[in-house]
DNA sequence: CCAGAATGCGAGCGACCACTCGTGTTTGTC
DNA sequence: GACAAACACGAGTGGTCGCTCGCATTCTGG
């Protein structure tokens, strides 16, 4: 379903004596340390962000934290964990910001006001944390987070079909599924879109995939109720 | 005294030997060179469509192409020349096969099928050659593979803008450039999504991004047919 | 048929990277 | 203040990767 995921060897996958005392032992930590992690996940969007994940290197997010490596390997056990840390933060504060953004399944509510809804929401949390497009996009992220990304796309789709259902009771399951997955992609396309331009062509590309997805959905709605928020 | 010089042990990154070779003086080639070309490209198209550009290491594309690594470098200076030359190849033949493709600026005819062939000459390409997606999207390609497909995607929004100008006379040549960078965009979305998919899904899929195409361009061109011929 | 060019091989080199370890410093607790 | 645990350092380790080099083999023109 998704693009090629890359689990290549060069992650030097070593078992290392820490993981075994980790395991089920919370380790005690300095506020110092709070501290530290928050630099270092700082420190790690901002590279991954301008080099990727992979080409990331975990001596440059050090150095962008200004600690040592060793400093680094004190809070994360390896490359992996600091993206996976970094990308749960990112889910985590985008759920509670905007949880519930995507589920106002009011069949009350005008198609083209839930879409814009959504959309400026998204984007929105996308242009203050670009890293997290990178995570969930880049062809060279590692199997784990793959999984989480794989875990947000399912969560995204299985929204848009919950708010679609109500509007298209006479379509296949199927073809609602697939009409969702449609409507994520053309999203995606359209984020991608707007944070590579500034200013008003920006807000343009807002507006045009705001158009994108509402005449998409328009037709299929239609047959319910009259198209567009009728006076 | 055999060929190639230069290149002090250490200076792992750029060739700088080719140029003295390939200036004026093209390299006499033996019909059994060209077909090792031709073999390590295909094994090259392998590797990185199905680990990405930076993933696929050389050895593993001379392992693919049963040659040693060695011989991959008699026929290119670097990782980076392969993919240069692979994707110069992959665009000489797209060019080729669907050159004027995109080019039937016939205002008669209707939109639907102008945007129907369009998507189903570039999916049908895309499909025999998954190399090309690979190349031309990934966000680890070296900058020269990154012009090309600059160069590439250019070529792409010029000739929707200028598939869309006859239809759209009255709107602001800033709006039609917009305009066909979101249609490439919603394109490039779909194929991804079609490329991953197989069989019926596939076929539905294609199906729509068409309609996704054909719902967003429909209400510009409708203005204009609505309105009559402008004098 | 035979010089020399083109082709082929593969062990190995240097660079880089994820990660470690011995050692020293700070911090919390008694 | 004493002690241990947490924190910090940075040179070093093992591994992979792009690429090279000396040498062997095959082709081609004269």
């Amino acid at each position: 379903m998704f693009v090629n995921r890359v689990r290549k060897a060069g992650d030097n996958r070593v078992a290392t004596n820490q993981e075994k005392q980790e395991k089920e032992q919370p380790r005690r930590r300095q506020a110092r340390g709070e501290r530290r992690i928050a630099q270092l996940l700082e420190a790690a969007a901002t590279v991954f962000s301008s080099t990727g994940y992979t080409a990331a290197s975990t001596n440059a997010i050090a150095r962008e934290a200004g600690v040592s490596p060793g400093t680094l390997y004190q809070f994360f056990p390896n490359k992996e964990a600091i993206a996976i840390e970094l990308g749960e933060r990112l889910m985590r504060e985008m759920r509670e910001t905007y949880g519930e953004a995507l589920a106002p399944v009011d069949p009350a509510t005008p198609l083209e006001e839930a879409v814009a809804a959504a959309v400026d929401r998204f984007i929105d949390f996308n242009r203050r944390h670009p890293a997290f497009f990178t995570l969930m996009h880049g062809p060279d992220i590692p199997g784990r987070i793959a999984e989480e990304h794989d875990a947000l796309h399912a969560t995204l789709v299985a929204r848009v079909e919950s708010l679609l259902t109500p509007f298209l009771p006479d379509i296949p399951a199927a073809d609602i599924t697939r009409t969702a997955h449609v409507c994520v992609a053309m999203y995606k396309a359209g984020l991608e879109l707007v944070l590579a331009s500034e200013g008003a062509e920006r807000d343009a590309y807002v507006q045009e995939l705001k158009k994108v997805l509402l005449r998409y959905l328009q037709p299929l709605v239609g047959d319910r109720l009259a198209a567009g928020p009728t006076p």
